[in-house]
DNA sequence: CCGAATCGTTAGCCAAGGTAATGAGTTAGG
DNA sequence: CCTAACTCATTACCTTGGCTAACGATTCGG
């Protein structure tokens, strides 16, 4: 088989399609179906703070929220304790956000659990599948970032 | 090698972080990106009475949410002619609600947009790669489903 | 040094989730 | 066979997380 059927427009649409539909449904079920202690806006706020520190605007910018919308969730996450938020010492307007201990803790369980609805159903694949996974993973990661 | 790295408990932990980061990039990037016409859960009830038409009840068990906010997606579906209303003859309490042929050329159009962001993607992969995604998505269909 | 720009916040609106209560219709038991 | 209990959809009202507009505080540029 020199042909590879795969690369007719066809198959393309077909697997995008099939694939695509594949993505947002296991998206949707592990955000359904496993760690309810934090909001999902508060969660990807708060994973963007571990990296480093960073003012409302840069948030709200990188969320792709107004930033009105950043002052209220960044808020409630000082309020739970998750964020600590100082002055900026060079720029008075500015506030700097940082996570805290608990906020990284929180992080951590909340990743757990969520991997865990993901790990459970990897574990009952046949190595060939999981192995099928590891290299689809690598080309997903890639396809996402673009 | 006759031993599958792939099986072993910290890969499969690593697998399926990735994957799921991964997944979930792909779907808010989808959602993000395009489509903005019709609300993610009008689309996602608007699909399910593409299959067989369906009680307001029914349509709120499936889609987990509570049944006075399924009337109020469904009037907004209404409204718009997406959906028809109709009485259920042999259950005077019921309604029987179905898709129209406005709601079906609907779904066909945001389908084709957000698969066109998919496929641009995918067409950029090798055929090696394309084939990976292949098989990937057969297996992830079943992830999904499980 | 004063006007313009920037940063975060407040105020107020809208959409979509929830619960509690209600009204119409069906079903089951006495 | 008729009434009590149940079921279905809806209405009323609250909460949350988006938005824009407007505003004080601060910084920057001419």
């Amino acid at each position: 088989m020199t042909q590879t059927p795969t690369s007719t427009p066809t198959h393309i649409a077909r697997v995008s399609n099939d694939l695509r539909l594949a993505c947002m449904r296991i998206s949707r079920r592990v955000r359904f179906e496993s760690s309810h202690d934090i909001a999902p806006h508060q969660f990807s706020v708060l994973s963007r703070l571990e990296d480093a520190p960073k003012t409302p605007g840069e948030l709200a910018e990188i969320e792709r929220v107004a930033k009105p919308t950043m002052t209220r969730t960044v808020g409630a996450l000082v309020e739970q304790g998750l964020v600590a938020r100082q002055d900026d010492p060079s720029d008075g307007r500015q506030v700097i956000l940082s996570i805290t201990s608990d906020g990284t803790r929180m992080l951590r369980t909340t990743r757990r659990k969520r991997d865990a609805w993901m790990a459970s159903r990897v574990q009952r694949l046949t190595p060939e599948e999981q192995e099928v996974l590891v290299r689809a993973t690598e080309i997903l990661t890639r396809v996402a970032a673009q």
